[in-house]
DNA sequence: GATGAATGAGGTTTCATTCAT
DNA sequence: TATGAATGAAACCTCATTCAT
């Protein structure tokens, strides 16, 4: 019956919960992402989702709560990305350029990422400190990143004496700011930093930049 | 030393005037720095420069006129940094460990700046597209790295092949990104990234790892 | 018991029906006696009675149908209290003591009929007005204390000429407003009026200005 | 000039604050004492006030201090009026009569007292908690009464042992109830207590209640 | 009979901005 | 130059209520 109907701008009331839901977490990411937390509105974010604005209080409670589902969220999406790099299988310089690599492309394909730990930060992370799950996310891959280092040292692939979190920053560094700063980046510079050439030949800059840090030279 | 004037028809009033500017830019430097232009709060500014709200629309006629000045003062402060670095009378290798170094202090002892860009990229560099004194800002400084790394190649110290605007990215991302994201490191890291010798050792690490970048090695 | 039974087609919900109606009225009595009526929430009274929001406007239409059948289930405690006195067999003066007491013990013991009867107030009377049973509630009352306050005239232990309606307007006024702005005055007087002592010694002190109004008296 | 035109709804524009002020406090302790707190819309009172609703949060910050504003201008009306009183001069008939007819006047003059009182005492007054002005405000009255007691008793006019604090809550029951209760009262007794005969009548009554209980008698 | 999904109206409050002096 | 008064737009959020099953 409803298909006699040309369909009019989005089929509503039958609609399922768990759907609504989702749509609105993932309408949130978008908004606040671009937005920041204070540039973000609810009712942009529910137009989005094609849902009443009262629905997003109903099931999220209010803007703030859904930000932090929506940081959760996104930690879950950094945690699955790491999940399938499988380091300590590849030598030392593969697992390296590996994790640079995958670093790279977490942020060029999710880049609500950047906007939403940009606007984390201008809020002194108050509201990711409230998670645990989040506290501990990383916990793993710098233990990775440790038993690497050791091993390319080992190997006398790498230098000694390199400290995992100054180099687990610099990959991030790397990748992110990139990014992060695409806009102003690109107006100073006078270049576009978005076209696929450049963020291609940017990953192959990281991935050089970082490996010769680490590798072993004599002289140094 | 007011007093030796007579006293002129606006004399004193201009003086305040001057002042109130003054402190409605550094009120709005500060406001904007930390909250980003969202959340920022025109009468926050205000009250903190100590003058009428109104005052501040007499002088910059509104919210995103006043960003845009905060963001000129800001890219002239860059600007004066960097003008007094004098890398062409250094030799290749301290040129850019020097400049790296200058990039870290500029950030580090101006962090109203990354709270500026930070804010200035979540609106797509909107209002510093309107400024052609910032668009050439990087000019020179990019074409003194150029020289740089060609003496450096020259001389057989540098590598040859480096892209000077990469390189530029790449120094600013290592700086940068440190203190930009340190609320969200800081927390999932576990380590307070805000202490001077934190920052300190951060400093040395990025100069190791540009230096090391840039240098000529046989095999690579 | 309910297993006697052969489980009729809507045995057990009928029988949760009465339950789950019962345990609305009792929760919606307590939630507007503490707020009022505008200040009570349905989904409050749904939540206390462990009951879909819907069934609440299932069973009762809407919040202000609701809150009319509050006001009758409290009209009649008041009815049935009232009924239990039989003070035409008692001598006037024991009558009219025994009133006051109860009349104190009415408020005492259900406190909701306060907050009910303020917010009722404060609406103009509107609700109750619709209900003739609660118009003529206090018809036989009334023409019980004529009959006493006519007993003790001519028995010459009550003065002549006392109106009825002013008496019972005194005697509740002595009751209810002790009880009613407790809160107030509790805090302007500094003491605790909520002690068992305390209202005890209320209840006494209201017998004696009552009895002392009613007692005839060589010189008034 | 502003005489020309032929003063629409209501000029505005040139207003001065203080005035505004004051008709936002008139109105909202209409609106307040009407409707009580919860059923109070900030936006009638901006209405009535002939003012913007924003201006309303200007001056008083948000619904909740704008109530204590009203409570607090409440209870300077009840000193006010008792500040007139001179029952130290009288003699102790007269003033317990005095007092009891200010009483009555105080809340028929003021009406909206009583629903501001209504409305604290359904929110367990937590509003008047907050002001030391508030708890301090009957100690003088009260002193009064009991001096005044002593006095009477002294020359065997009043009976011994009356509890000062009883007495002003029995005075105040008798006639605030019959004002506070009047429409629930009115609908059951078939009765229009709104009438100046009524009002005349009770207050006599109520002072015959209460020097009833006062008189020393032979019996009791 | 009972429930989860969804909504419309409207409430309080914030905030950039303008008016008038 | 400087300020107090005032406002319009819109934000977040609440709440009674209805829809569809």
């Amino acid at each position: 019956m409803s298909n006699t109907k040309p369909a009019g701008p989005k089929t509503r009331k039958t609609r399922n919960s768990e759907l609504s839901k989702a749509e609105i977490l993932h309408a949130a990411q978008v908004e606040f992402s671009s937005c920041g937390f204070d540039g973000a509105r609810v009712s942009r974010i529910a137009q989005a989702a094609g849902v009443n604005i009262n629905l997003v209080y109903h099931y999220f409670g209010n803007k703030e709560a859904l930000f932090i589902a929506v940081m959760e969220a996104a930690y879950i999406t950094i945690r699955t990305h790491h999940k399938y790099l499988e380091l300590l299988r590849l030598d030392p310089v593969d697992a390296m350029t590996e994790l640079v690599r995958a670093t790279f492309d977490l942020f060029a394909d999710n880049p609500h990422i950047i906007g939403l730990l940009s606007s984390e930060n201008m809020h002194g992370a108050k509201h990711i400190r409230q998670s645990d799950q989040i506290r501990n996310l990383y916990n793993p891959l710098l233990e990775t990143i440790r038993e690497t280092l050791d091993r390319g040292e080992s190997k006398g692939l790498f230098r000694s004496g390199i400290d995992a979190v100054e180099l687990f920053i610099s990959i991030n560094a790397e990748c992110y700011f990139y990014l992060s700063n695409q806009h102003t980046l690109g107006f100073i510079l006078h270049r576009d930093l978005t076209s696929a050439e450049s963020r291609a030949r940017r990953k192959d800059h990281v991935v050089d930049v970082i490996l010769s840090f680490l590798r072993a030279h004599g002289n140094s």
